[in-house]
DNA sequence: CAGTATCCCGCTTGATACTG
DNA sequence: CAGTATCAAGCGGGATACTG
């Protein structure tokens, strides 16, 4: 059942040129191409989060930025927020329906990564023995 | 064999946390998470293009920056680039194994798209009327 | 606790001009 | 044709301070 050594390149309908339709693989960058929307959904996938403990999972994220990933996922109907109304607030952020199927998505992504990490480690340390001091990187 | 109302959500292990292993999620981003890459690999998908033929098929993209995202693909080992040496110059892209392999990942990321886009585009009218002049957008 | 409000910096991108 | 070089702009993101 192996398909190795066949042509398994994907059919993908060019996009992005003029006459062709929107393909919308900018739109999923759009959302979750940044820096931290990824790592919210990862941290949502196992489970509702308050504010804090989601600040505390994901390191490096600033309250700014965090607050802002949240409002934008909200927005866009991939995460709910739930406000308990008590003194100290608490906020309660958790995976829709559509945020769910984000998952499996970002778990393709994942997996893909650390399959071919060692092979671009290599393929990056080659090219940059042939090209020294060269503009990129 | 419908796994409906059951929880569908991908076992992701927790990532960019302080004492978690990397994901690796960060990493396919850093790499096809900006502006052009995808773009350039959904047109090389079809097969191996010219220098002039990559800029006139997708829409936009300044010489400069095929240039830059031509060069980054490269060493990352994702496409190789052949010089037939001639006047004028002649110069082909062609995606390598690894990044023949990145298109079933592109693949995954426009189906998601073109399936949710509506559910997004209305939970974004539906947050926007319910959130008027927020700062958000 | 869960935000909002400012200020500011750097990197990515774009525009333009030049070349083997 | 297929680049490189340079300059400028815009936006994402960080640091800090303040509040219901």
């Amino acid at each position: 059942m192996s398909l190795t050594h066949t042509e398994v390149t994907a059919e993908l309908e060019p996009c992005g040129a003029e006459g062709h339709p929107d393909c919308g693989i900018r739109d999923v960058l759009d959302r979750i191409g940044d820096t931290w929307s990824v790592l919210v959904v990862v941290e949502l996938a196992s489970g509702p989060r308050r504010f804090s403990e989601l600040q505390r999972a994901i390191d490096g994220v600033s309250q700014r930025m965090l607050t802002l990933t949240l409002r934008r996922l909200e927005r866009d109907g991939l995460l709910s927020r739930s406000v308990h109304p008590s003194i100290p607030p608490q906020v309660t952020y958790t995976l829709t329906g559509p945020g769910r199927s984000l998952t499996h998505l970002v778990k393709a992504l994942a997996d893909w990564s650390l399959a071919h990490r060692p092979l671009i480690a290599d393929a990056r340390a080659a090219y940059d023995a042939a090209h020294p001091a060269h503009t990129i990187r």
